[in-house]
DNA sequence: CCTACCGATCGGTAGG
DNA sequence: CCTACCGATCGGTAGG
């Protein structure tokens, strides 16, 4: 691991930006260095491929995603609570770093063996936290009793689709953004009777 | 509107398998020629240019979301009802053509304008249509009184997350994928209390 | 970080 | 549907 240079971590910013507008295939070096504003040959002097680029900004999304994950599930809050705050930590990750967390939900497969496959280790390692969770929420009585693999899924789907529409300059908050989500997943959509 | 060949067919049957598997970007007109056995230049005698074909696709699969969802939302049924039947009309979509759903739903944004936006316009007159059931549902007291906007995000973005994962020769059929989801968004993840 | 350049590949066309 | 080709652009490198 060698420590990243002021340059460095600017060109990593001008790949989350393009990368993220445009797609990875679609984006070249030229297009790079122009938002650089140097020549295109002078990129390699900061990088050393460009899938490099997008390797570098996918495992950091996936650092991040960890991270805010990991402390909440070793915690000993019950587990809606744990779900909770999850979210809300996910959720917040996603809204925080839009562009990179953007390029790590769509852009992996652009990834060559043998990256593609760690990717998506990494990745399945992710949906198992969030599954194992579903799965003592079930053991305990918290959560209904449902397909956990399929409670997974809906749970992932509803927080990565966020990116799509989410807009920093939008009406609500990160905080708002989790709240609602976690009332309408828990609770469900149809009014309660009685 | 000119009638399409058998040939034509094949051409748009091998662009919707490329596509989705590598990305409109990544395929080239070579891979294309290369899955029909032709010579790149031959490729031209059926199709005007790569961007058509994105475009032929991304429309047809449009048709088939709103063919499917439209007599649906025109009936008299009770709100839950069309949304439940629209959940299991839309999944039908989804995993009857998963191919061109995928490439609807990620490649898109490779259509340059005028397309482009007419592109967005559709998919938003679509979202509108869901959002309509929603409002009415909560007008009427069989959905819970919530965020219009945000819940139909969430059952859209629930279903739309089915082709990441989904498989035809998984062991779920597309009428078990849209009970059980239909089943978690309207109940949510929750133990019913009492 | 620049100049100058590499071979490979891109979408697409002319003429048959 | 083929042969033969177009100019443009691709990711990347050598040498300074």
């Amino acid at each position: 691991m060698s420590e990243s240079t002021a340059k460095q971590q600017e060109v990593v910013g001008v790949a989350e930006r393009l990368f993220s507008e445009r797609g990875y295939e679609a984006t070249s070096v030229r297009d790079m260095a122009e938002a650089l504003d140097i020549k295109p040959g002078s990129l390699y002097a900061h990088i050393e491929t460009k899938e490099n680029l997008l390797w570098e900004i996918v495992t950091n999304a996936a650092d991040r995603f960890f991270a805010a994950v990991k402390p909440i599930l070793d915690s000993d809050l019950v587990t809606i609570e744990k779900l909770r705050r999850v979210v809300a930590a996910h959720v917040t990750v996603i809204t925080d770093s839009a562009r990179s967390a953007a390029i790590y939900l769509t852009e992996w497969r652009h990834l060559s063996e043998p990256r593609l496959s760690r990717f998506r280790a990494r990745r399945d390692d992710y949906e198992g936290l969030i599954r194992g969770l579903v799965h003592n929420g079930i053991q305990e009585g918290e959560l209904a009793d449902m397909d956990e693999k399929f409670a997974t899924m809906l749970i992932l789907s509803s927080m990565n689709w966020i990116h799509q529409w989410y807009r920093p300059d939008g009406p609500m908050t990160p905080q708002e953004i989790a709240r609602k989500l976690t009332e309408m997943l828990l609770n469900g959509l149809r009014r309660a009777t009685g």
